[in-house]
DNA sequence: CAAGTATACGACCGCTGGAGTCCGAATTCA
DNA sequence: TGAATTCGGACTCCAGCGGTCGTATACTTG
């Protein structure tokens, strides 16, 4: 269940990675894959898409590589799982809008959009820049405090 | 990024169902499978996991089916969507505990079972009965409420 | 300019696991 | 007993993920 795809992953420990180490103009796709331990090849089309919206952006040519384009504190975990897996969501419907034959039978349909939007925005507010912080400070109480309180008691009609 | 398996959705529609209609004794899945349109066969070995975890009873023999065991508010979406697809989280490493081999390189783990947690969180605190009411009281103003904030203002090392 | 090193990009492929089907056995009601 | 229904596993099908390869292209250095 809910599972984030490995390309994902890469993309956040690369981003990390880079943001890491800002003494370097540009560190190429192979140095990263080899510091982690992951295909270079599958890399470099991660960083090509990321790169292709704007988070990073590539230098060709020897000694060439990625470097970072925005701030890491602007770049949140969404836009890069995003920019990589593409708008992929829970629902399945919702998205693709209606690509689910059963969306309008459908009654719990909007329930779990709710749900959606709610751990989307937790991945907004993670930024590659608390990646880097959480490497740092050891034992940290909490990234992200969350209160999810049990529904019924706020569902009430308008 | 981040897909709910069908059966889970498939799921959560069926108990909803059954908890929509508590003056039935027992509802075949044969019933709930066409009032949603979706394939009995597979509705009914869904049934049958979740028969298996003690969220609903069966009855065989004909007028036969299935019943809810739990108080509707009572079963979470998450035990619903765990008992389902079983415990396939995020992180994949996590888990499986050490699959991904990177699992002591990877320096991005923590923070992503964190994040892990955190959804987790959130589908504990959805029940069936939420879903329930969500049909019946329209607009519904907020049924979680979510505070993420930024991490990096929390982030103190003891 | 030419050589060498890097990214760019698309085609390609094996394989896992999700979605769905089938069928025989067990169970219960009439 | 017989019809109806669930039980449970085995099975197929296929989209999509993880990963590779080859070629084109762009840049740097000498
Ligand atoms: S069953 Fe409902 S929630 Fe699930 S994909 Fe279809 S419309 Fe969306
Ligand atoms: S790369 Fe890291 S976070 Fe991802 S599965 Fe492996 S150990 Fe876990």
């Amino acid at each position: 269940m809910l599972r984030l795809t490995k390309k994902a992953d890469y993309g956040l420990m690369a981003l990390k990675y880079i943001a890491e180490h800002p003494e370097a103009t540009a560190l190429s796709a192979k140095d990263i894959a080899e510091a982690y331990h992951i295909p270079a090849q599958l890399l470099a089309k991660i960083l090509q898409r990321l790169a292709k919206v704007g988070i990073v952006k590539s230098h060709a040519g020897m000694n060439g590589g990625y470097s970072l384009l925005k701030d890491p504190r602007k770049i949140s975990a969404f836009e890069v799982i995003f920019a990589i897996d593409g708008p992929l969501f829970i629902t399945s419907c919702f998205t693709h809008e209606g690509n689910c034959d059963l969306t309008n039978s459908c009654t719990i349909k909007e329930p779990l959009a709710r749900v959606n939007e709610t751990i989307s925005s937790v991945l907004k507010n993670i930024h590659i820049s608390d990646l880097v912080e959480e490497g740092r400070s050891r034992t940290v109480r909490e990234l992200i405090t969350i209160r999810a309180t049990s529904g019924e008691k706020i569902l009430q009609a308008t």
